[in-house]
DNA sequence: CTTGAGTAGTCACATTCTTGAGTATGATGG
DNA sequence: CCATCATACTCAAGAATGTGACTACTCAAG
């Protein structure tokens, strides 16, 4: 019952629409909370049905026109709620680990692929997460930042963001090595 | 479409009941896959309709019977098809980011105090699983037991739980500092 | 001048996950 | 001896998530 809350923490941040939130949700906000586009127009109706957030059309001339959200103060009073009750412990779900945990009862070559692949994607998404704490930020410094910045909550989250992809690509590194190790070991024998 | 995976490949180191699937998905498993005891039940009793693992009665005389199941050939094969299919990427899910997204605009003091809570749940899950890696390692050192262990897939995915619990662990030690800060620098002006 | 990509959104269905309660037994601690 | 914890498991209901297909418009490249 969370994915209202982390709409309502990435709309503080102006009016979107659902689109430009999905987009949103791909970036930064998938570093705590990963939806698709589908779930985000139907949570939106919802939030708008409950006064959490107030919607307003845009019309535009050379697209769709398309109607964004903004936070109400009965939203934000919502937020605070939340804020103030116990989390649960965060969870992970990564298919890979899956693979790796059973790596040496069944074939270890399609998995290392995935390793490698995984490492990719982590790096690219470093890249990514670095622009947009640049952008964040801007000329200032990152202490700096943290100290007297106005607005530092995405730069914090984005932080773990960048955090877990860096601990995600150094981790598939040494285990694709390993795993390649044995391969050639056993391939020796 | 991945908890029957994730049961699979904990199944492979024996035989266990669905009681004890439980205790290893609140441990170990938890690094990369999170379930309720329900879950595990129901799946269970999937798998072993759709013949993938197997059950047999274990007549105990201080407790209650149990049914533990080990994985068949069939099992084997899902297991090996799921490990050559390509993954999605891992998702996170976190309250506590969802606060601290919205930290800066809502009260922040609630949000420190469950940053120090996460950060003692961190340590106590990094001790737990440092003890665990022990165990599994035995008298070897790491690097020995990874080339030459026999069963090193549990190993793999505890190492990536630890440094997910450290890199948990030094972001909340952050935050909390940073969000200090500012309160204090809050309370001065 | 058509194909593909980007913008903007909707509907329906199916699966999965969570919540909460409940059964039954033996062991442990005060 | 009574309460509580640990083992071992089940059922039902409801909320949250995910999958797949679909509409409609604009712009740019080939």
């Amino acid at each position: 019952m969370a994915l209202r809350h982390a709409v309502l923490a990435a709309l503080l941040d102006g009016e979107f629409s659902g689109y430009q939130l999905a987009k949103a949700f791909d970036v930064g906000v998938a570093n705590f909370w990963h939806a698709l586009p589908q779930q985000l127009y139907t949570e939106l109706a919802r939030l708008e049905k409950e006064g959490l957030v107030e919607g307003r059309q845009v019309v535009q001339e050379t697209r769709p026109n398309k109607r964004v959200f903004r936070v109400t103060d009965t939203g934000r009073d919502e937020l605070e709620k939340f804020a103030a009750s116990t989390s649960k412990p965060s969870f992970i779900r990564d298919d890979l680990l899956v693979k790796v945990q059973s790596a040496d009862r069944i074939g270890t070559a399609q998995v290392i692929e995935q390793l490698d692949e995984r490492v990719a994607a982590a790096e690219a998404k470093i890249a990514l997460l670095d622009d947009l704490l640049r952008q964040m930020r801007g000329d200032a410094d990152e202490e700096e930042f943290l100290r007297h910045g106005e607005r530092i909550g995405p730069y914090l989250t984005c932080l773990r963001g960048v955090a877990f992809e860096r601990g995600q690509r150094d981790w598939c590194l040494r285990i694709a090595a390993v795993l390649r190790e044995r391969q050639a070991a056993h391939a020796g024998r």
